[in-house]
This record gives C-alpha cells, sequence and structure tokens, in this order.
DNA sequence: AAAAAAC
C-alpha cells in the first residue's frame, strides 16, 4: 500500500513559466515539461485536479489528507487534455500508484463495457497490490478490475472489465486469443518501469503489448529506479513525455542501518543467518538469495533449526504464492525467504530486517545497484527504521559487495562474524538487538 | 550462469 502523504507546510505559489521548454527544479521534485502548453501546475488539494466526486470518495476513503509531493505535480500533468506521456522516478511509498491509478479511474468511462486502461508489473505478487490499490480508490465508480496473471482462470469470451491490471505473458496471451480488446485503451501503465522494458524477455513482451495500444493512448512508465541505460530506450518507449523526479534517493537508504558480514563458505553464511535470529528479536524479516532452489534451502534448514520460515518464488503455483504472501502481510509468518520476485514494489510495513544472502547481480553476473536499492527498500519504509545485512563469502561476492558500496558512496558497516556473543554486542552498540 | 513472465 501506497504511503498516505502527510499534511505538509504550505507551499510557495509557483511562478508562471515563459520559455519552452521549461526546466523547472525545486528541493524535492524535478519536472521536465515536454513542451509549454503543459500545465506547470501544482495541485495542493485532490479537489483541485478536478476529479470526479465517486473518485474522491474513494481517495479520502483511503485516509489520503492531500497530495503527496509526486503526486501534486505529477497529477495535474497526467490528468490534463489532450493526454501526454510520463516518466515518473520516485521510490515506492511516495504516491505513484495512487498518481497512475487516479488517471487510469479518471480516464475510463463505465458505462463502455470494455477494457480502457491497462497497466503491467513484473510479477503477480506486484499486479495484485496495484489491483487492490485501483479496487479500493474505484470502490464508488463502478468501474471493474480484471487481474490478467498467469495462474488465473483463462477468460473464454472477451474481457469486459474496464482496467486490466497483470502481467506481461498473460496479457499477451489474451490478446492472441482475442479476449483482450485494445480498441479502447486510452492509458497504459507500466510499473516498475526500467525493469519492464530492459530486463530480455520482459522488454520484448512490453514492446510487443505496447505496440497493439491505440496510437492515441497515453504511455505512463513509473519506477523508482531509471538507471542512464534504459533512459533513452525509455523516451522511445513513451515519445514526447513529461519527466518527473523526485529527488529521494539519499532518503530511502537514509533510514536503514546496512551492515556486512564476512563469512567463509555458503554454509557458513547459513548459520550465520540462523544465528542472527536467534541472538535477535526481529520483528518481520525478508532473506533474498538469487536462486529458488537457494530459498527453498534456506527456508528448508532454518525450518529444521526450530525458526518459522516460508518461502516464496516463481516456481511455486499462483495460488501458493499468494497464500504465502498473504500471511507473511497478515503477520502470521514472520520470515520471508524469496528471490528477486518481490523485491521491487511490495509493501510490507513491518519489515524491519532485509538480509540479502547472495548480492544481488544482473544476468551477466555483475553487481546490479538497482536491485540491491529496490530490495534493502522493503525495509524502513516511511521513516521507519530498518536495517539490512549482506552476507559476503567469497571473492565474487566480494567484488559486488565493493561495487555497491561505491555505486551509493554510502559506507556499509562490517559486523565481526568470530563469535556469536560478539555479533550481538557490536549489533547491540548500532541500535540493533 | 538467474528470476520473472502463458498455456
Amino acid at each position: 500500500m501506497e504511503e498516505k502523504p502527510q499534511a505538509e507546510a504550505e507551499e510557495v505559489q509557483e511562478e508562471p513559466e515563459e520559455e519552452p521548454p521549461v526546466r523547472e527544479t525545486e528541493a524535492e521534485v524535478e519536472v521536465h515539461l515536454h513542451n509549454s502548453d503543459s500545465p506547470l501546475a501544482t495541485a495542493t488539494s485532490f479537489e483541485d485536479l478536478g476529479l470526479k466526486e465517486d473518485i474522491l470518495k474513494g481517495v479520502y476513503g483511503m485516509k489520503f489528507v492531500k497530495p503527496s509531493k509526486i503526486q501534486e505535480r505529477a497529477l495535474p500533468l497526467l490528468l490534463s487534455d489532450p493526454p501526454t506521456n510520463m516518466i515518473g522516478q520516485s521510490q515506492s511509498g511516495t504516491g505513484k500508484t495512487a498518481a497512475f491509478t487516479l488517471t487510469m479511474l479518471s480516464r475510463i468511462n463505465p458505462s463502455e463495457d470494455t477494457p480502457q486502461a491497462l497497466c503491467l508489473a513484473p510479477a503477480r505478487e506486484l499486479a495484485i497490490q496495484i489491483k487492490e490499490v485501483v479496487d479500493e480508490m474505484g470502490r464508488y465508480t463502478g468501474i471493474r478490475t480484471y487481474l490478467a496473471c498467469g495462474g488465473e482462470p483463462v477468460p473464454r469470451s472477451p474481457v469486459r472489465d474496464h482496467i486490466i491490471i497483470g502481467t506481461p505473458g498473460r496479457v499477451q496471451d489474451m490478446m492472441k486469443r482475442n479476449t483482450l480488446n485494445t480498441k479502447a485503451i486510452s492509458v497504459f501503465v507500466l510499473d516498475e518501469a526500467d525493469n519492464m522494458i530492459d530486463q530480455q524477455g520482459l522488454g520484448d513482451q512490453s514492446m510487443r503489448i505496447r505496440r497493439m495500444m491505440p496510437a492515441s493512448s497515453q504511455v505512463i512508465l513509473f519506477s523508482a529506479t531509471f538507471p542512464d541505460e534504459v533512459r533513452a530506450y525509455a523516451q522511445r518507449f513513451a515519445p514526447n513525455s513529461n519527466m518527473i523526479t523526485l529527488k529521494a534517493e539519499e532518503l530511502s537508504v537514509e533510514g536503514i542501518k546496512q551492515f556486512y558480514m564476512d563469512c567463509r563458505s555458503k554454509e557458513h553464511k547459513l548459520e550465520i543467518l540462523t544465528a542472527l535470529y536467534s541472538l535477535l528479536t526481529i520483528g518481520q524479516s525478508m532473506i533474498f538469495c538469487n536462486h529458488r532452489d537457494t530459498a527453498d534451502e534456506v527456508a528448508r534448514t532454518m525450518t529444521a533449526q526450530g525458526h518459522t520460515v516460508v518461502s516464496l518464488h516463481g516456481k511455486m503455483e499462483a495460488a501458493e504464492r499468494d497464500r504465502v504472501l498473504k500471511d507473511f502481510r497478515d503477520g502470521k509468518t514472520k520470515v520471508l525467504v524469496s528471490t528477486n520476485v518481490i523485491a521491487r514494489g511490495i509493501d510490507i510495513l513491518q519489515v524491519n530486517m532485509v538480509v540479502n544472502m547472495d548480492l544481488p547481480v544482473d544476468l551477466h553476473g555483475l553487481p546490479d545497484p538497482e536491485t540491491y536499492l529496490h530490495r534493502i527498500g522493503r525495509t524502513g519504509r516511511f521513516g521507519r527504521k530498518g536495517v539490512s545485512i549482506n552476507l559476503v563469502h567469497d571473492p565474487m561476492s566480494w567484488k559486488v559487495m565493493n561495487a555497491i558500496q561505491d555505486h551509493f558512496g554510502k559506507q556499509i558497516i562490517r559486523v565481526p562474524t568470530d563469535n556469536y556473543d560478539e555479533i550481538e554486542e557490536f549489533l547491540r552498540r548500532y541500535g540493533v538487538h
């Protein structure tokens, strides 16, 4: 669930800009307008946005008080007519989901029983989370949503719901079988867009789906990260787009204490991991592995040691994945061992520790700082305290650890691993116990 | 050399 925007001090009124293209910068939000016709407005209240009454009711029903930083600048651009494309960068928890959700809801005609908006995410779990936000926000609109993910029943006739939220495989499949009519789609959203367009496989799929969108549709790309390599491609994917960036990168890791622990072997990593859970009082935590098998193995080992641990990865059946994540969200399980499947976007507020059992690497085995940021961002959300612990054990993982530390320019603290008392004592000094 | 993503 996205952060509820908090009451903030009064904003300074914007100076009217004259010369296109407009580049306007302030402390936290940076806006690049594609052309000067776009409104350079700031919406300090949801009423300012001209949202329909039934949508407003849903917004306030979710205890949203006023637009968040990114929403107050992005929404006037997203909602303006004629629609313009947007590339937006902001951490999850800053109101990004609500921003594109409001755009989709606003552009739907509920009396037309055909898909009018399509939102894609990189994994089932995130698509479900987005659908829940859209359903809640659109509760009073009569707008219906449809989950287009693997593992769901295959539709036998054309879907007549208004907003399709899903993952690329099923969406493509539905297009092929003519159960997803794209003719009336006016908004096309990619969440975790850098991942959606860059990733081998996902990128091709997203582009194929993109080509099925009507030429007039509004393309919206949102992510917490946009590495330089994918920026140019994003601009081809969403041509002539306005760009908006929330400068919160430092903030996002600021609340998270980052440690690493020097291990001798994979076995030693497992030993240290279980020791941590015996030594520390941890609320809820997530352990990330690079392989599904490792996730299962870690869960098995820790379970054998008497910890309540479950694993979640893409090889599991959809129903099982749903059950595992629900139990974790409900606090029924305290430790979730997973792969990159839930590294992005998933909001679980109670998570106060993230362990990288394996340091994140890309498909070439090179350090993947974006994934690192997304992973550790599962904790310390919305100003809460969070701890991340990286387990390092061989020259390769050392290299990755160093590269990630260099990339963020933030010291990652070494925790001694010689004996358990020392670990406990050391972490206690950093306020971790 | 992975994970994810359809049936």
